[in-house]
DNA sequence: TATATATGAAACCAAAAGGTGTTATAAAAG
DNA sequence: CTTTTATAACACCTTTTGGTTTCATATATA
């Protein structure tokens, strides 16, 4: 969770709590006590995940008087969506395979 | 990497040499050395690579002789698409209110 | 049978991940 | 001005990751 490590979106996103974060930020900005709020984890854990999330740039922040605001950028999203598309014509092919087998039948 | 944890698929794409490695066997099942024979790494490191994918489900082997074939069975995949999915109405608003934008002025 | 080949398994390691708690600072409120 | 609040910055800790090397075993093949 290093802050200097460069974190992909892979990397980003195969941490629940940061899944669940960005479900959070897709319905409302919010600050980091906010967002801390919703976990059983600390504040400091939670600005962790954030930095990991922002070096992905899956988020942004932005400061508001004394608190800083996240919100969601999910376009680096479409990577992942696409690396996965690549492999739907072999699940299809499954299926598809799955059921001309039982029209045979 | 440790074989007693379990991990997801989530993380198991997390690491580019797994999602490498996946794309090999999209293409072709493979024994461990033919896939380790691609790498850089040692066959150790593929064969613990090739475990974390087999837990998340993404890849299953047989024996055939003294060789382990393994083949990509990428159903798991369709969790991640599907995740993903989720967040496509924000980027699509995204696009849509730059749109807009545009034809505005 | 002797040898080469493919895998299994163990011990070990450095670094990163994921978390904690403490202390300091900036901004808003009383 | 004092107090509260929100964040920042450290230092520290444990477990997991991603990798190594070494040795053993099972299976083909000359």
């Amino acid at each position: 969770m290093a802050a200097t490590a460069r974190h992909d979106v892979y990397q980003a996103i195969a941490d629940p709590t940061r899944r669940q974060i960005l479900k959070q930020l897709a319905e409302k900005d919010a600050s980091i006590k906010e967002i801390a709020d919703t976990y059983s984890q600390s504040r400091t854990a939670i600005v962790k995940h954030l930095q990991v999330l922002q070096e992905a740039q899956l988020v942004r922040d932005r400061k508001e008087g004394r608190a800083k605001i996240y919100s969601l950028q999910p376009a680096q999203l479409m990577e992942v969506k696409e690396w996965v598309s690549f492999f739907e014509q072999y699940w299809d092919n499954k299926l598809g395979n799955l059921k001309n087998l039982v029209e045979e039948e």
